[in-house]
DNA sequence: ATCCTTCATCGATTCCTGTCAATATTGATG
DNA sequence: CATCAATATTGACAGGAATCGATGAAGGAT
């Protein structure tokens, strides 16, 4: 449904040069949708966690796992991974006093949809 | 190269729990480039104007096609058609008083392939 | 030459974002 | 209960980004 860059169902008008207002192959609502998403993504601290969290077992780990190799402060590497979470590519889960993120790839999926 | 979430071509250390500093998956610098990337299109306006071009003949259109469907000032679209071409993203052409935006469908495919 | 149209650039403003230090919260453990 | 360890939240700050009006540059047309 993301679809950006792919044919989509709007309709496609007949392009007038100048003048004419023609539809808009991508409303407004869905465009913010969609930004909004990329731009949970459009950070390298963040692109950084996803790919720690990838390579690490189960495809989980625990905020102590990312903050050193990442070299930011522990609260840096919480806020991003709530934006990641708040954004639904990642998944947290409370065991003990740890925290484990895990990567959700429905959502990932939405993402590489997003240009085909 | 581009590729972030597919197992990539970096080494997968063994996720020691907190102290041990693993090999980071993804460079910082890579992350960055990426980023970048990313950032030039996680913007709502972006996408309607890539979406725009996509929609118009021969996938280009001219600056005064975009103006009036997304709503915004001149100067604005102006930007932002800017960010894209410095993204790679499009190519600028001027055939006398008009400038002329192409899709650069190698670089979509650069960003299609970041999340596979 | 003069004017008009198209587009880019500049300057200013406002809002958003990444970062950290400090503090609060939560859970385990003695 | 007191304490410690792991995370989250808060507040502050600096830099970045989106937007607009005004202006500039370049090309056509009269």
């Amino acid at each position: 449904m993301l679809t950006v860059m792919s044919t989509a169902t709007s309709s496609v008008s007949a392009p007038a040069c100048c003048g004419i207002t023609p539809e808009l192959a991508l409303s407004r609502e869905e465009a913010e949708r969609t930004a909004a998403l990329l731009k949970a993504v459009a950070d390298p601290t963040r692109l950084q966690l996803l790919a720690l969290i990838r390579d690490s077992e189960g495809a989980e780990a625990c905020v102590c796992d990312l903050t050193a190799p990442i070299g930011l402060s522990q609260p840096t590497i919480s806020h991003h991974l709530k934006v990641l979470t708040e954004a639904g590519l990642l998944r947290r889960e409370k065991r003990g006093t740890w925290a484990w993120f895990a990567l959700v790839p429905e959502r990932l999926d939405d993402l590489a949809a997003i240009f085909r």
